[in-house]
DNA sequence: GGATGAATACTCGGATATTTATTGTCCGAGTCATCCTGG
DNA sequence: CCAGGATGACTCGGACAATAAATATCCGAGTATTCATCC
């Protein structure tokens, strides 16, 4: 099992529109360039964002995608539901009720939860836990401190040769 | 993204065979039947969980897998981990080092690990841990506490018809 | 010169192929129990 | 009646298809800009 790679590409790329002046919009063209990424999947990704209300779209020419929110109120949580889906990691078929025995079983037998579901979400909620409590402001500022500040300079330029200013809020 | 469904398989088998006495076994034809599952699927699992050492098999009639081990010395970690193998969820592909400034960067820009690879994995990390403080034996009691007396009776039954006493330990 | 209108170029959005991973199946190798034969 | 050996049935083990999901791509809908034209 695994996550699916445009987990990635929608981290980075909310990242990099984190770091844009507010209200400032790029283009799917642009955030495929700066990573070195397809173009048309890409676009895919932000979609899903985009109908998550964690990014939004600016049609027609100068448009692109910006922040919905302050960095502050995304948490990575929905980051990774909005391109993954929110569906549960362990899914219980209720695999308990399907053999001989199950057929002759009271009804109340299985009124209680199966306990290996509990388990198993008891662990998923704590890895849920842990994406929800970093937000996308603690990414930003983990690069800020961490980064060569040349390269962050290197790329502000760059992103601003490129960015577009909006014309108004939604 | 979703954990194989023979997570869930394996975890029921194993919750069966730490059920039976020590040392007997069940072959898979009886696990499968017991659960309603494919019997060469399931066969499967059962490999993957023998070559993680947490069952062992027994071949031959009168054959069939048994706990190598104590159901309190078996986290859960270990049955998902044996199943769906020990990769991590959130791979970090670099993509960072990906894009057209990232080849004029100099090289130790790189050297601090990616932010957002690290953020992944400390939730990856509360996930792992959380199944590694459950133990099977945490399942068997629990199974143990809430299911119908009656239940378990006809489990018990229906199993001691069907295992296999064991001949020696290897 | 300014305003209006149509044409245009660029953007996002969803529907459509291709590749990879998961799910499911089959047949062969090995082993213990059973049965038959001989002492 | 007992021991030995060959036979046979049952088990696990890994190699082989079918299905579902993720990956990648393409084309159409919509919009702000731009340019030409008219007043």
């Amino acid at each position: 099992m695994k996550l699916s790679e445009g987990v990635e590409w929608g981290l980075h790329c909310v990242s990099v529109l984190a770091g844009l002046p507010s209200g400032a919009t790029l283009p799917t063209k642009t955030l495929a360039e700066y990573h070195g990424l397809s173009e048309t999947y890409l676009s895919k990704h932000l979609q899903a964002l985009t109908n998550a209300r964690i990014i939004e779209s600016v049609p027609g020419p100068r448009g692109g995608y910006r922040l919905l929110r302050l960095p502050e109120e995304i948490t990575l949580l929905e980051i990774v539901e909005a391109i993954d889906g929110r569906e549960p990691l362990f899914r219980c078929t209720e695999i308990r009720q399907r053999g001989p025995l199950a057929c002759e079983a009271s009804a109340q037998a299985y009124r209680l939860p199966c306990g290996i579901h509990v388990a198993m979400a008891r662990a998923e909620k704590a890895w849920r836990e842990a994406l929800k409590t970093q937000t996308l402001a603690d990414i930003v500022n983990q690069y800020t401190q961490d980064v060569d500040p040349q390269q962050q300079q290197r790329r502000n330029q760059w992103m601003s040769e490129r960015l577009r200013s909006a014309p108004k809020k939604s």
